[in-house]
DNA sequence: CTGAAAGCGCTTACAG
DNA sequence: CTGAAAGCGCTTACAG
């Protein structure tokens, strides 16, 4: 195996000028010595103020680089107002972190926090940590400029308390009208929409939706539009032709069976995430069913996953990545004041794949 | 939808007591004064230094209860050594957030950090990322006291930057033997021969292997486990016996087909993860080998979703929240010099399921 | 056991 | 356009 390489020539990039004062870190008030200004001119520098000279900035600037200087970021915010770090606030759900929804937002976050010069802090709101204000406690020590709460529902009132306390919060991917909380969420009406169209096109009538908690906005937003498209076609389509799929695989799959056990001739399900639409397939399967033959099958997200099953499930494709792209940059927007509420929906559309076919018969 | 109540009685836990001038937020000295004490003494309690009273304790302890007192920690760091923030930093493989194996690991990391009073911060290493030296601005600019790697190879030469510099840095589940980097690590090389030694007590003798990519040495140390055992029972494997999978599914799944192509007699298969394992059974499902009737599998990680799967997967278990766990316990030693070096290994323990049994004939 | 003072490394009015 | 000085809110020797 080749051993690599001791030592680069090493450039003074380890933060110690070769004419530093041995074992001292080079900072602001040696930048500012070697370059023949004062440390307020080197900190507009670092600032990009545009008081100073294009002439003065390169002097500057070219001590920097020999130097290696670096500013601590721990006397800027002392300082300044601003730390750069934001909050990640996730709930208490086991593996929350190893599901390709959160997985998906939270790469958004941390791409676009990265790229604006932040860095991200990631929390698990326990209840124990939220009793104790563990979530005030990020602001008032100054631990982050900003928090964005992904995954909540409305049994987690805390959230209430940013806002109160006049921190700069978003709530992302769920939306609390009751509460008033900022947010950036993507178009979940829509998307029903789009499904209901589509489903009624290919001829469907006998249609049973599987769907999640109503504690979450979104899910209801979702059932209120199956009900509305259901009822304005006329096709009479009472509530035993809705069913709770807790959000999971597990409880998709018991969903399916009980609708199916119901209403026999049932011939398209939609189901309110990709989770439960991949349970209902399962269901289906071991039911006898051909999907998309004799039973078509709608999920909602576009999870990677849902691409690869089999067969390939028609879906509603949620841009989680953008989402929390989008919900960091107004965060920040939010922290510096050049906004002072957002309330932002990112189109959703449909997405067809092969679980999806023609009414039977 | 139950309103929830507008305001409790709230505490004075918002950092204004009533007392304190409006609009300012109360520090150390307003502390120091309502207590009749100077704040050397506050922050020593703070601090919680012996040479304090009880009495002088107890009576600063109110007085920051009543004021709802939270020390800045961007002050505290300023003076003190430590700003009491670990990086998580993570290689950039697509959906890395929605690994199973990662958010376990995470999750552990996190949980502890929290425990000991840390908070973590999450870094993708990109190309250019590393090329900047943001691994090394991580500490220059003091944003964290120490890094935790996680799911980096033998090409991730920059993993030796954090030693050269001095800083503290551990290595997650990974090893790297060439570079002398400190590591808490499970042990792969016991699982893989309990693996072994299970499939000779079943009286398998043909055994093919799929394992990881050789730039993980875990996944070196597994197969020459293998090859160990197998030379040492005097199989007379070679070479043919073994498959790239690529950690992945399809590479699995691939891998299962050469190896079956070559070797039909095969009648256990050993994957290097999970879910190279999925992978080979969905293969032996396809060319209407039965699991285990004709072919044994077994995997490593146990993956929550491995036992869910159809038989069950036997594998080995990882422990890979508790190697979080001790990761993170290790690493505040390394930083607060409670230790110099740190080589820990867990053990790993075959965990038996439906997708093993006695070799056919 | 406690206090007065210096200092951590920056930014920000305020002068010039 | 640049500089001298105060200040951010703590901790840490150093006296007493």
């Amino acid at each position: 195996m080749p051993k690599p390489t001791a030592q680069a020539p090493a450039p003074a990039s380890n933060g110690r000028p070769a004419d530093a004062k041995p074992g001292k870190r080079v900072g602001i008030r040696d930048v500012a010595r070697l370059a023949e200004v004062s440390v307020a001119t080197v900190s507009m520098v670092l600032n990009h103020n545009p008081k100073i000279t294009a002439a003065t900035r390169e002097k500057v600037r070219r001590v920097m680089e020999q130097t290696g200087y670096q500013p601590n970021r721990i006397a800027q915010s002392l300082s300044s107002k601003y730390t750069r770090m934001l909050a990640v606030i996730l709930p208490t759900v086991r593996h929350v972190l190893a599901d390709p929804y959160f997985g998906e937002l939270i790469s958004g976050i941390c791409d676009r926090a990265e790229r604006r010069g932040h860095k991200v802090v990631l929390e698990h709101a326990k209840p124990d940590w939220v009793r104790d204000r563990r979530h005030l406690e990020l602001f008032d020590r100054r631990f982050v400029d900003g928090a964005l709460c992904v995954g909540f529902n409305d049994h987690h009132g805390f959230l209430q308390d940013f806002g109160k306390n006049g921190w700069p919060m978003l709530s992302v991917n769920s939306e609390f009208p009751q509460w008033g909380i900022d947010h950036v969420v993507s178009d979940y009406a829509g998307g029903a929409d789009q499904v209901m169209t589509y489903l009624f096109q290919l001829g469907h009538r006998k249609i049973g939706m599987v769907h999640g908690a109503f504690e979450i906005a979104t899910a209801r937003v979702v059932c209120e539009v199956f009900g509305q498209r259901v009822d304005e076609a006329g096709l009479g389509l009472d509530n035993t032709w809705l069913e709770d799929g807790l959000f999971t695989e597990v409880g998709g799959r018991d969903a399916c069976e009980r609708l199916l056990a119901r209403h026999p001739d049932i011939t398209a399900i939609f189901a309110g995430n990709d989770k439960m639409a991949l349970g209902v397939m399962h269901q289906l399967a071991l039911m006898g069913k051909r999907v998309p033959d004799d039973v078509s099958v709608v999920g909602y997200d576009d999870l990677q996953h849902a691409a690869f099953v089999n067969p390939a499930l028609s879906t509603v494709h949620v841009p989680l990545y953008e989402v929390g792209v989008r919900a960091a940059d107004r965060l920040i927007e939010l922290i510096r004041k050049r906004t002072d509420s957002v309330s932002e929906v990112l189109p959703t559309h449909l997405k067809l794949r092969g679980s999806t076919a023609i009414a039977p018969r």
